[in-house]
DNA sequence: TCGATAAATACATACTAGCGGTATGTATAG
DNA sequence: CTATACATACCGCTAGTATGTATTTATCGA
């Protein structure tokens, strides 16, 4: 294969092949081989030019995949002006985690957690991340000052409803649960939340029965 | 090395060995040849003689490492007759978490958690185990059984308060905390519990600056 | 503005050390 | 004598490297 005067391309391809492989796979499951043989005649060469180890890829892969979906979340926020508390509800609402949904629909992770252990490890740190320094805290935060939210240990709750989100309501890395089972997690988030004065809405039981429905439809 | 008259002993070695360096240096990070390296004179052969795989190494290591956890914590209910409510705070109250503590204080695993993916996953799958097979489910639907206990979606919120205990309180895979946050954090858990009926108690408190101060002194 | 040349880049090819795992040999316990 | 607890020797594959080659792009005098 001869050189690519637009070597971004390259990476792209690179990076959509190993997105896929290592979600379906696993990290420790998927050789740079196995990346190689989707590049259809391109070769090992090529990879290592654009990144330096395996390890590199991961992170750029995941990294590309989940910077528009943070993105889309954090814009949710922008338009209008809204208190804290609305914000918050935003951001547990369909049209701020759909976008995250179809990205894990399409990439269909193994449901074995250890088989996906390096991905839960990215969720699980992503979770302390988005609640410290992302959208999560500021947002409750902006809530306390305007006075639309009370909460007194806001640090703590921005962690546990982001850990929760991600890991439970979110079952990435476990079998798809039946509906209602679902709905009672996501209701049962909500009283959690609203004990240490996080109101996340009703919108929260909404949003689980559309990821649901996405993941039903895409024959989890 | 000659044969040895008791092999348990030998696999004894090796897992001990294997876990040390599993928790120290991540499952990858692991090589078969670094654990023979820790069994003075002894070779890859005698390993792969009692394991058939490094990953039937690693599950051995953990379960040896975890069932007399969990047989402590289990044989922390037989004794008297408690009621449900009583049962589920003396689930999280020291007297019963002090042995996986002091496990976990000597293993010192990495506080990267993409190092510590594997026993994340671990402890990610425990979680669920715990609450739907193990013992805190159980014991949530006794207390309701005995009146002692109103809670209205046990099954999601022991798996709830079961994720946020052993991934959230105990910061296995993260930098410790100040003592204050920690505590924050047991006291946000009390509360979010609480909401959903379960009254995990004072001692979840001790509990939690008692976990601070053993990691504290073996220098976490 | 234009070609000629030099430098930088995008790959391919060929190779290595170390890995997980196996096949087989050997000595000892029962 | 047999079964088992090892040691030895080996294999295919892996992540990663060193190097070669062709093509693009930057440089520069006219």
């Amino acid at each position: 294969m001869g050189r690519n005067k637009y070597p971004e391309e390259t990476v792209a391809k690179i990076l959509d092949a190993a997105l896929k492989l290592f979600c379906t796979q696993g990290y420790e499951g998927t050789s740079i081989q196995d990346i190689v043989d989707r590049l259809d005649g391109m070769t090992k060469g090529a990879v290592y030019h654009h990144f330096k180890s395996k390890e590199e890829i991961f992170n750029a892969a995941f990294d590309r995949a989940m910077t528009p979906i943070v993105e889309h979340r954090r814009s949710m926020l922008g338009v209008g002006n809204m208190t804290g508390a609305q914000k918050l509800k935003r951001l547990y609402a369909p049209e701020s985690v759909v976008p995250q949904i179809e990205l894990w629909a399409r990439m269909r992770p193994a449901a074995d957690p250890v088989k996906s252990s390096r991905l839960l490890a990215m969720q699980y740190q992503g979770s302390f991340n988005e609640s410290a320094d992302g959208y999560l805290l500021p947002v409750i935060e902006e809530g306390i000052a305007d006075g639309s939210i009370a909460c007194e240990c806001p640090r703590e709750a921005a962690e546990a409803v982001s850990l929760l989100a991600n890991l439970w309501l979110l079952p990435l890395f476990r079998p798809l649960e039946p509906k209602d089972r679902m709905l009672a997690r996501a209701q049962c988030l909500a009283q959690m939340a609203a004990a240490v004065g996080l109101d996340l809405g009703e919108e929260v039981l909404q949003t689980t029965a559309q990821i649901w429905d996405v993941w039903d439809r895409a024959g989890w």
